[in-house]
Order: structure tokens, then sequence, then C-alpha cells
RNA sequence: GGUCCGGUAGCUCAGUUGGAUAGAGCAUCAGCCUUCUAAGCUGAGGGUCAUUGGUUCGAAUCCAAUCCGGAUCACCA
């Protein structure tokens, strides 16, 4: 139990028996951390008892103090002002702390629970390549399939790709009639990027059929209709379904290169997956589904046989899931796919990281799983985060308006090489050394700017403005993560000391301010994480990281460890930055960051 | 128009069920390297928490209304 919470007991408990006759809700005690201006660790708001007991604040804070104190084995002192009750807590219960846990690897991390969860992420378009906004769905999902794992939970990593559909037939088409036969291989070009051209082509060349077709007389609307490179796609697209042999070879090939593309992308930004789902295996899946559901009456059929369910009754509308000539649509296969993901795994729940402009759909889409009755519906959850933009507004790939997740990597290791060099800190690495602390660097620094801001929040980023190496970014937690190791080369202390390196270690003197401000924050440690993972929201192991690295920084300035004033300090402060330098580990690898012993 | 999300320092963002004088980072300014890594530390300036009203011992936080920004409401995916 947190040391929040065992006060925030002990207090209940003290309440209760100081006023047997009162009537005392948990809820209504409050414990926060003391304010730094005030002396004392933790706090009890005095406030909610006043009037129930009758009491002062003072005065109540005078009884409740006393008994605390007398009674428990948790605190030394106690301090009113004005009606908050400031309480220190006893050394010991530090440096005991401190002692049991400094070379817990899995401090924070939860026993496993026996339930399965869903996390599907990433879940591209085969037409083009990954953007910066693709980047925050794959760092977000991968961080929190890695923080439900910490809390407990079995996870599987899903990746539902979409590989059919008119999108992948633009590119096709593009490429039939101006490629000329081009490869990955005989260009030079990654496989995604190839594919990508061709998509945006097929935009200029629509663009300019639809111009000429306007400039003959005919209305925008139909011209749109009408131009022929569309109608060559929708053609495709119509091959494709009826199974036709050569489109479906061309189709194979091209998302073949992506497919290639993608893994290399993939690998540079260090996430993976567990089951990997294909929408031309899934899209027709759902119409039994659909069936199931007009047989039980909550769905009903329009005169032109289409199939829809009423949602009016909740405040939403109407929602077509079968068309009229019995084909399936978007949400006719999505839940198909949820029905085929519970089926496979026996999920206690599915996460989905998409987009907020997407809410709409997933709340629907649920709503109609638990409307047919399907055992899913209750464990689907919608991380719904926001979209990254440009200072000029939504990135959009048919205007080439995108920034590239690739040239987004490259330039942050390029800066994070830069830098390193203008600081002169490359001295004592081999190149190939340096070539990993400049993709930890800039990986890093590039996952935590998309993950430290709270996922259900846009965000706006200007390509002008490079990505920060200081302040709160991840660089900043690997500084005081290689200043740490640092110093236990120097002491001959390993990472993770055994047990009997600090055996005789005995406490007799006072823990000072510096000190135990970090005991605090790393007791702290194992709530931030159980919250991440119930809110799923990584950006609070961002902020808990960079707090943790601040106050390190300060200790680190305020004191010495290696010329401590003496040998129980110097034991003391090497147990708190083993434990530091660990629980950042931990957090940080959680967030898919990689921490180096050197930089 | 309906629904949902957001509005906190010049900029980017924290602020955990309502608690003390609203906090970080960037940027600006002033200090700190014969001492464990200065990618750091210490300090200063900078706020009508969009607005108004309400709830109460107490509101950035809860409620109502209004203003602004965004998303969505397809026989698209």
């Amino acid at each position: 139990m947190t040391l929040a919470a065992q006060i925030k007991q002990v207090a209940e408990q003290a309440l209760k028996s100081l006023f047997p006759e009162a009537d005392i809700q948990p809820s209504q005690i409050t414990v926060n951390q003391t304010k730094p201006e005030f002396t004392g660790d933790y706090t009890l708001v005095l406030f909610p008892f006043v009037k129930a007991l009758r009491q002062k604040p003072d005065e109540l804070g005078r009884k409740l103090g006393d008994y605390l104190v007398q009674q428990g084995d948790l605190f030394v002192s106690y301090d009113i002002v004005s009606g908050f009750l400031n309480l220190t807590v006893k050394d010991e219960y530090w440096t005991n702390f401190l002692v049991k846990e400094y070379n817990h690897t899995s401090f924070g991390a939860r026993p496993v629970n026996g339930k399965r969860v869903m996390v599907e992420y990433s879940s591209p378009n085969t037409n083009k390549p990954l953007h910066f906004g693709h980047l925050r769905n794959n760092f977000l999902g991968y961080a929190v399939a890695n923080i439900l794992q910490a809390n407990g939970y079995e996870v599987i990593k899903a990746n539902l790709v979409n590989d059919r559909g008119i999108h992948i037939c633009k590119s096709m088409i593009a490429w039939m009639r101006y490629g000329n036969g081009a490869t990955p291989e005989n260009t030079g070009i990654k496989g995604d990027h190839l594919v990508g051209d061709y998509y945006v082509k097929f935009n200029d060349i629509y663009k300019e059929e639809v111009a000429a077709l306007t400039a003959n007389g005919m209305d925008e609307a139909t011209a749109e209709k009408e131009a022929p490179i569309m109608k060559e796609a929708q053609d495709l697209l119509r091959k494709w379904e009826a199974g036709d042999a050569e489109v479906r070879e061309l189709w194979k090939q091209m998302n073949g290169w992506v497919y290639k593309g993608f893994e290399e992308t993939y690998g540079r930004l260090g996430v993976n997956f567990d089951q990997m789902y294909y929408e031309s295996d899934t899209y027709l899946l759902g119409k039994s589904l659909v069936e199931d559901g007009l047989k039980k009456g909550v769905l009903f059929k329009k005169e032109d046989n289409s199939v829809w369910i009423d949602l009016t009754d909740e405040g939403l509308d109407q929602k077509l899931l079968l068309r009229g000539d019995g084909t399936s649509v978007y949400m006719t296969q999505d839940l198909g796919t949820a029905q085929l993901k519970y089926n496979d795994y026996k999920l206690d729940q599915s996460i989905y990281v998409i987009a907020d402009e997407q809410n709409y759909h997933m709340q629907v889409l649920k709503l109609i799983l638990k409307k047919l009755g399907e055992p899913c519906a209750d464990g689907v959850y919608h991380l719904s985060y926001g979209m990254v933009e440009l200072p000029s507004g939504k990135m959009k790939s048919r205007e080439g308006t995108v920034v590239d997740a690739d040239d987004m990597i490259d330039e942050m290791i390029a800066l994070s090489q830069q830098q390193t060099e203008e600081a002169g800190k490359t001295e004592g690495f081999t190149q190939d050394e340096l070539a990993t602390l400049y993709n930890t660097i800039g990986l890093g620094a590039l996952k935590f700017y998309l993950l430290r801001v709270d996922p259900k929040k846009r965000m706006i980023f200007d390509p002008k403005e490079s990505i920060d190496l200081h302040g709160f970014t991840a660089t900043f937690i690997q500084y005081a993560h290689a200043r740490i190791c640092s110093i236990l080369r120097k002491e001959q202390v390993p990472m993770v000391p055994p047990a009997e390196t600090f055996s005789n270690f005995t406490s007799t003197l006072p823990v000072l301010p510096a000190e135990k401000k970090m005991l605090l924050i790393l007791e702290q440690y194992p709530a931030i994480l159980e919250n991440a993972g119930s809110e799923y929201n990584p950006s609070l192991l961002c902020n808990y990281c960079f707090a943790l690295a601040q106050q390190f920084n300060s200790f680190y300035d305020e004191h010495s460890i290696s010329k401590a004033e003496n040998e129980e300090k110097k034991q003391l402060r090497l147990m708190l930055i083993v434990m530091t330098a660990q629980v950042m580990r931990n957090a940080m690898q959680l967030l898919g960051i990689r921490l180096p012993e050197k930089m």
C-alpha cells in the first residue's frame, strides 16, 4: 500500500477512536503532499470534519496530531497551519523503505491479475508512408500496452492493416499509368514511399482531369465522378472484389513493398505487434451479426432492403449497417472484427487507439455491440487521442503537406548528433557507440515529445521549430540517468547491486530534506504507474520521470555522493541513486525510451 | 442545429476524487564549473485559470448560461 493510502487509513482510524459517535466517511479524508513552504511530508485537511465534530480546526488538529504521533508509529511530529494538519513521517520509515526497495528491479509493477486485454494500434492504410500523426498513435499504443502489462494484464498488441479499398486502388492505377515498372529495387525508393508517391500522383492527375472537364462546361460534382482516373480506380476496386487474378497480383506486390517499408519504420520506432489483422480478410465479417440482429428485432430493414439500427433513443441517429445490395459498410466489418478479436482471445478488454475524429464511430460501434448482446461489447474502449496538426492545419497526404515519419526520425538523430558534438561530449565513444547514442537520444526526444501531453489533447507541431533537447524532455532524464551511472561506475557499485552490498547499513543520522524529497517521490511511483494504467495515460509517467530527474539534479548539486560527509550518508545516497536510476529505467522503458549509461 | 472534446504565463503544457500564496519547461534577465558529467543548478520578472452567475468553510476543478477553437453527425474508410 502507498504511504498516502496508509496515512488515510490511519487518520480514519484515529478519527473513529477519538470521536466514536461521529459518522466519518473515508471519502471525506483528503491527504495531500505538504507544500514545500510548510514543514511536513503529508497533509490532512481538517475542514471536512469541523462541522460534524463541532470542533475548531486547530483544536481538532491538536487532538488528531497528538493521537497520531503517540498511538501510531508512522509520524514523528505534526504542525497545524490554519486548518491543515501537516504530518512529518519518521525517518525510520524512509530508511526502511529505501533498504527494502533500492535494488527491487520491478518496483511498482503489479502481480498478474489474470485479465487479458488487446491494444489495437497503428492500423495504417497501405497507400502511403507513415507521417508524424501516426507516430503519436504508435507511441501511445505501444506505451499503453506496456503500462497495462506492468499493471498485471496479459496484453496482446494488435495491428489491423487497412490493405484494401479505394485508396490503394488509387495508388495502383497511378502506378499502372505512369509507373513504367518502377519498383523499390530499381528506383532505390523505400516501398511505402514509392506507393505513396503514386497516391499523390493520382490526386494530381485527378485534379487536372476534373479541371479539364469543368473547363468544358461540366459542373464540379459530376466532373469529380466522371474523371477517367477515378472511374478506373473504381473499376479496379470492383475487379479486386471479384477476385481478378491480375489485379490481385499487382495489389499483392504493391502491398508487399509497403509492408517492407513499414517493417523498417516499425523497427526504427521500436514498436511491435503480437497479432496482425488484415482488412482484406475481415471486411466481409459482420454480416452474420447483422442477420442475428434482424432476427432479434434489434435492427430493421428499409424498403430498399438496406439494414439499419435506430439509435435515436440514445440521442444519436439511425445508422446504416448493410447496403441495399447486401454489401457491408465500415461499421459492419468493425462489428465483425470486434467479435473476431473476442473469439480469438477471450478478451476482458479491447482497446482501440484511434484519433478523436472517430469518436462518434466508436461510440456507435460499442452501442450496437451492446444492443446485439455481444459479450465483447463491455470491453470495448476507445483510447481517443487528439490529432497532431501543423500550424497551417491538418496534415493531408493527398496534398503532400505531411511531416514524414522517416524524415522526422532522421532529423531527430541528426539533431542529437549535432548537439552532442557541439557540447563536445563525443570523447571515449566508438563510432558504433555514438551511432547508438544518437539514436537513443533522438528517438527518445521524439517519443517523449509526443507522449508527454495528455493523449486526448490535440497538439500542434511546427516543423520549423526543432524538438528541444533541454528542459522537459527525454534528454533531461537520460542525462540524469547517465550522471548516476557515472557515479556508480566510479564507486564500483553495480546498477542492480546484490542484496549484501549495503547489508551493514544502519541509519543513525537524520534524513536531510533533499534526501527525503527524493524518497517521497520514489515512494509514489507505484501509484503513478497504476494511475497511468487505469487512465491509459502515458503522459503521467513522463511528468513523473521529469520530476524525479529534476529532484535528482537538485540533490546532485546540493550533496556529494562520492564524498559524502561520512560512510553512512554515502551508503544511503548510493542506495538512493541506484533506486532512482532503476525507477527511471522502468518507467521510461514502458514508454519505449532507452536510457544511456554514458552521454 | 444535435452530440463530444478543448480554452491555465509571450509560447508548449502540468494541476490525481473541490483544499494552503495556481506550478513546470521554452523564451528573457541575473548568478553558479581547480569538487561525482554545466544536455545541469539557484534566483527574478511574467496570470482577470475564456466570460458571467450559482453551489460552500473553501472553486482552475462541481453546476448553469454565454463566447471562442476543434471533431463529428455519409449507402466514405
